[in-house]
DNA sequence: GCCAACGTTGGC
DNA sequence: GCCAACGTTGGC
């Protein structure tokens, strides 16, 4: 099991709107970038990962499930750009913002924080728990398994 | 709204 | 294959 985190801006598509598709989930569509998209291809259903609101709110909202492994984007013409489905969770009972990871030192190395850019990134299983934590959820309860 | 950081494109 | 120009992202 690996832990991931996905980004998007809440005005083009938020938690709320990852959350009314339900447990059948959604493409994560749109990604046209190959660090992004190799990530993508490396993950397996049942990987967990954070839900990232970007530029509003700079925060991690809720946990997500990966649902289906990468396959071609539906959003894309050439063939050369894939996506996993996900869904959502859970909601973070204190969404933890950027701010706070920042001021974590367990948290320095965190891909949010080192290459804000990237919008499919990779989270270390302690860094996981620990957001959690500060997010107030028991990471028992997140992290299947 | 600005701009730094980063990725991509295209001329050579 | 280098690198300048350009576009985009996202924090501030």
């Amino acid at each position: 099991m690996r832990y991931w985190l996905f980004k998007s801006e809440p005005f083009k598509w938020s938690f709320e709107a990852q959350k009314d598709k339900g447990d059948a989930g959604q493409e994560w569509d749109g990604v046209r970038n190959y660090q992004a998209r190799n990530f993508m291809r490396e993950m397996a259903v049942g990987d967990r990962g954070f839900f990232y609101h970007s530029n509003e709110g700079k925060e991690v909202v809720g946990i997500v499930e990966v649902v289906a492994e990468a396959h071609p984007d539906s959003t894309d013409g050439t063939g050369k750009w894939e996506c996993v489905d996900i869904k959502a969770v859970k909601d973070l009972p204190r969404p933890v913002t950027l701010d706070e990871v920042k001021a974590e030192p367990r948290l320095k190395d965190m891909v949010l924080v080192n290459n804000s850019r990237l919008s499919v990134q990779p989270v270390e299983e302690s860094e996981f728990r620990l957001v959690c934590e500060l997010g107030g959820l028991d990471p028992k309860d997140v992290m299947g398994g």
